[in-house]
RNA sequence: GCUCGGGUGGCGGAAUAGGUAGACGCGCAGGACUUAAAAUCCUGUUUUCAGUAAUGAAAGUACGGGUUCGAUUCCCGUCCCGAGCACCA
């Protein structure tokens, strides 16, 4: 080896001795505390990878050596998340088999990874679209089918439950989350059709078929999911999208709602990502109560967070796409709300929300407000929501900004029954007042209270007159399963002759070959045109697909156990790795990735497959590296910089350090090139701590008290900020190090070598190198992590326990002219008292960091 | 509109159980080496004022208040930027 730093010779060299000798290959062992550090796995893209995405790579391959060096025995692999729309469109323009490109984009990606000198247990690679992968991904499926979830035992049970209660009780006492269904008997329940008896156990699995407005984007031919929707728009490609009703699975994550929220708290995520989740999930507490529509005995069951203002409700507006519509129409009226009900279902979404202004029409029925008995008209407008509580609401016009506007326009009743506490109301309204720390008045019984108490004095009557009941509320839909797509999981579903749904064995269904990857246009997948496929002797096979995130939501478990071909992974390889201790990747996937993640993890738990039930515990949101000129790095603006470039021109090790050093780990920033220059002279200056001109230098001598100081300082440092993830200082810190180092031409072995160490997480392969030329013959990679001594940071001072305000400080240092026996001192509050001994006066010192900068007679 | 973050030199950013603000890097300026350049190394670099100079003084972490011996850090108010949610009753 050459005495000039030749990144490419050191980089090739490691690499390749580290494949060869397997060294970060890991296996169970019981003697050694696990540590899981995980990335999200990329979708395998044609365009490869660039210096963007390895900056969260970087941080938990850090980390990953570090546990190492800690004595961990650390689980940290890669894979790719491989199903997916840009290889199934690209398939439709060249005819390519998505299976060809995806394997040609993976063996771009290794490259790319292994470049920069990754410590992945490559034998732990897994690839959602192999079979051996995604029949425990049906298998999984499979499992949500034939389970449902018990409110009572607040988790997943078989089927075969429900239908022993079915047969024993009818369709009473029942627990179950899921849809309504008409009230039987057990001999009702037996003597139904095998097609009666399914669609009642439809309405409870955890996979089910779902009838419901969907997203359907014409120009893809495809349904898309909420997250996939921006602005009306597909996400990918920018096309229209207008709501459609069809079936499809659906995964009932609504029954975990409650535990999605709930274990949030027991998390180390980012509050972004938590509030994220939290919204989305949108639990909101009130009550439902019902309103007698005059005249007939039917009711309007309204959902409402304020039932505290219920005196106050003038009037009621029911949703345009309710069912049953005409009901609460007088004949009249009906066209004229018919035509409304018409043209809303017909306006996009994204005209809705752009229109402020309020519309609708009178039904030309009344309701009667059971608190009050008074009359109040029932309304149709578009601002009421059919999928969100009833679709109905009781609207108080003073106290709720939308209900005022609706009142303005068409000259409504306004009734103010809250005001704020220590004042009045003026009066006429001019806007809603919906603040909640007010008192109630012009409310009968309610006079007086303030919100909250009467929110639960409101909901008690409520429940006592029969007028309905304390109610919770959730934003949270089921999660639509089906992809009229080619290139995703098939369903382990054929359909038999009656058209009910039955699991097919042995799994996997394998993904057939077709002629064409276009979507069939008119809602079915490219599979139904495969008809030796689809056609079994036990009937039609489901078409569609699963959905992008299928793969993804399990494969962290995967990894513990990759190729097992019985099971997802071995309960021995579970209960040893057991969850994702730091789970890196970007926070784009909050509402739908690491929810569907942690709704999957759940129900794993309640079915025993797993003794914990959340799978992330620790989570770090890298922020995004952007092109110089501050636009996000895409083709599109031609400023994507490429790691291999990088890597060729500077090393891998400095694009390492640089990528920490840009800034904190969870902020975006743009790529600046001449920063990296920095970077790669601090490389030049740490070699020329190894050698002197072509000469190496490393003497045996023992280090000085100022030598072991400045390794002692970076020791400590490095270690906390490791632990913090707070990277960027860390390099700061080597950098200082070396400065130091070669100021004082420090060369000695005891020192560098212990600096080596700290620094090989950063940068592998010098590190590699300079230990063993070191003459050390195993690799610093098993090393340990050197623990730093105190005693050599104190230099020419005293130093006295002392405590500050009450609070124990372990030391603190200071530096006297006079000499320790010249002194007395004693600690008044956050003052040190310093009595002289020959009898001179009390003088109070204030200490900053060690050092009297202040003296008080 | 609501909910979270965040405003520090020319730039990226350090420093918060309150304690010498501006670490480290970039850029810039000057110097050494060189015939010259590159590379490398050294020195300086918040602002203002005073001084030939070493140096000294004052101000300074978006703005205005407060608590404290002491505030970038804690509290109240204002402004600005970023992210998320957005007719969810």
């Amino acid at each position: 080896m050459s005495a000039q730093y030749s990144f490419t010779e050191i980089e090739n060299k490691w690499q390749k001795q580290w494949e060869n000798t397997q060294l970060y290959r890991v296996s169970i062992d019981a003697n050694k505390p696990k540590y899981y550090v995980l990335d999200m796995f990329p979708y395998p893209s044609g365009s490869g990878l660039h210096v963007g995405h390895p900056l969260g790579y970087i941080a938990s391959d850090i980390v990953a050596r570090y546990k190492r060096l800690n004595g961990f025995n650390v689980l940290h692999p890669m894979g790719y998340d491989a199903f997916g729309l840009p290889a199934e469109q690209y398939a439709i323009q060249t005819g390519q088999h998505p299976a060809v490109t995806t394997e040609q984009n993976i063996q771009r990606f290794r490259e790319q990874l292994n470049i920069m000198g990754f410590s992945y247990d490559w034998d732990r690679q897994v690839k959602t679209c192999d079979p051996n992968y995604y029949q425990f991904t049906q298998q999984i499926f499979a499992l949500f089918f034939e389970h449902w979830y018990n409110k009572q035992s607040q988790k997943a049970e078989p089927i075969s439950n429900l239908i022993a209660h079915f047969e024993n009780h009818g369709s009473d006492q029942l627990h179950a989350h899921g849809g309504k269904i008409e009230a039987f008997t057990p001999q009702e329940w037996k003597a139904m059709s095998a097609l009666q008896q399914h669609n009642i156990l439809n309405q409870f699995r955890l996979a089910f078929i779902d009838e419901t407005t969907v997203n359907w984007c014409e120009a893809m031919g495809t349904v898309l999911a909420n997250e996939e929707v921006i602005n009306g728009l597909s996400e990918r490609g920018g096309y229209p999208v207008v709501r459609k009703k069809m079936k499809q699975w659906s995964l009932r994550i609504t029954a975990y709602a409650d535990r999605l929220l709930s274990g949030l708290n027991t998390l180390q995520w980012s509050d972004a990502i938590k509030e994220i989740q939290r919204n989305w999930i949108g639990k909101s507490q009130g009550a439902e109560i019902d309103f007698v529509v005059r005249g007939t005995l039917k009711t309007l069951k309204v959902f409402t967070t304020r039932p505290d203002t219920i005196f106050g409700a003038t009037f009621m507006v029911v949703a345009p796409e309710l069912e049953n519509l005409q009901e609460f129409c007088s004949e009249d009226q009906w066209p004229a709300v018919q035509a409304y009900a018409n043209k809303a279902k017909n306006r996009s979404e994204i005209d809705r929300m752009a229109d402020t202004t309020k519309t609708g029409v009178f039904t030309g029925m009344e309701a009667i407000n059971p608190f009050t008995g008074e009359p109040i008209p029932v309304w149709v407008s578009d601002y009421v929501l059919a999928n969100y509580g009833t679709g109905v609401i009781m609207a108080v016009p003073a106290h709720d900004e939308r209900d005022f506007a609706f009142a303005t326009t068409f000259n409504l009743n306004v009734i103010p029954v809250i005001k704020p506490v220590n004042s009045e109301l003026e009066l006429p309204l001019k806007e809603a007042f919906s603040a909640k720390d007010g008192v109630c008045f012009n409310s009968g019984f309610l006079d007086g209270l303030p919100v909250k108490e009467a929110i639960g004095a409101a909901i008690e009557k409520v429940e006592k007159a029969g007028w309905g009941q304390a109610k919770v509320n959730y934003k949270l839909r089921e999660a639509g399963f089906g992809r009229q797509r080619y290139w995703g999981e098939p369903f382990p579903i054929v359909y038999n002759e009656e058209g009910i749904p039955q699991l097919v064995n042995p799994l996997p269904v394998e993904l057939p070959q077709v002629e064409s990857y276009k979507p069939t246009g008119n809602g079915e997948s490219p599979l139904s045109a495969v008809s030796q496929w689809v056609n079994t002797p036990h009937g039609k096979r489901e078409t569609d697909t699963m959905p992008g995130w299928a793969g993804s939501s399990w494969y962290f478990l995967r990894y513990t156990d990759p190729q097992n071909t019985q099971e997802l992974a071995s309960k021995e390889a579970l209960s040893y790795w057991q969850q994702v201790d730091l789970y890196v990747g970007g926070s784009e996937h909050a509402t739908g990735h690491l929810l569907y993640s942690r709704f999957w993890t759940k129900f794993l738990y309640d079915l025993g497959y797993i003794t914990w039930d959340e799978p992330f515990q620790r989570l770090v949101n890298q922020g995004m590296i952007m092109g110089e000129d501050g636009q996000k790095m895409s083709k599109r603006w031609g400023n994507v910089v490429n790691p291999d470039d990088v890597c060729a021109q500077y090393g891998a090790d400095t694009l390492r350090m640089y990528e920490m050093f840009l800034g904190p780990l969870t902020d975006s920033k743009p790529w600046n090139t001449h920063g990296i220059e920095g970077v790669s002279r601090f490389f030049g200056k740490f070699w020329r701590l190894f050698y002197e001109g072509e000469q190496w230098a490393v003497t045996q001598e023992t280090p000085t008290a100022a030598e072991l100081k400045i390794l002692h300082k970076t020791i400590k440092k490095v270690t906390e900020d490791i632990e913090s993830m707070s990277f960027n200082t860390s390099v700061s810190a080597f950098m200082v190090a070396t400065n130091e180092l070669g100021t004082l031409k420090c060369r000695k072995k005891e020192v560098l070598e212990t600096l080596l160490i700290l620094m090989a997480p950063f940068a592998p392969h010098i590190t590699e190198e300079l230990w063993s030329q070191l003459g050390n013959t195993s690799s610093i990679h098993i090393a340990s992590w050197p623990k730093y001594d105190a005693s050599h940071l104190v230099e020419n001072s005293f130093s006295y326990p002392i405590s500050i305000n009450g609070k124990t400080r372990a030391q603190i240092e200071f530096e006297l002219n006079a000499s320790e026996a010249d002194i007395q001192a004693t600690v008044l509050s956050h003052e040190l008292v310093v009595k002289w001994m020959e009898g001179k006066p009390l003088k109070k010192f204030i200490l900053v960091k060690g050092r009297i900068i202040n003296v008080v007679v």
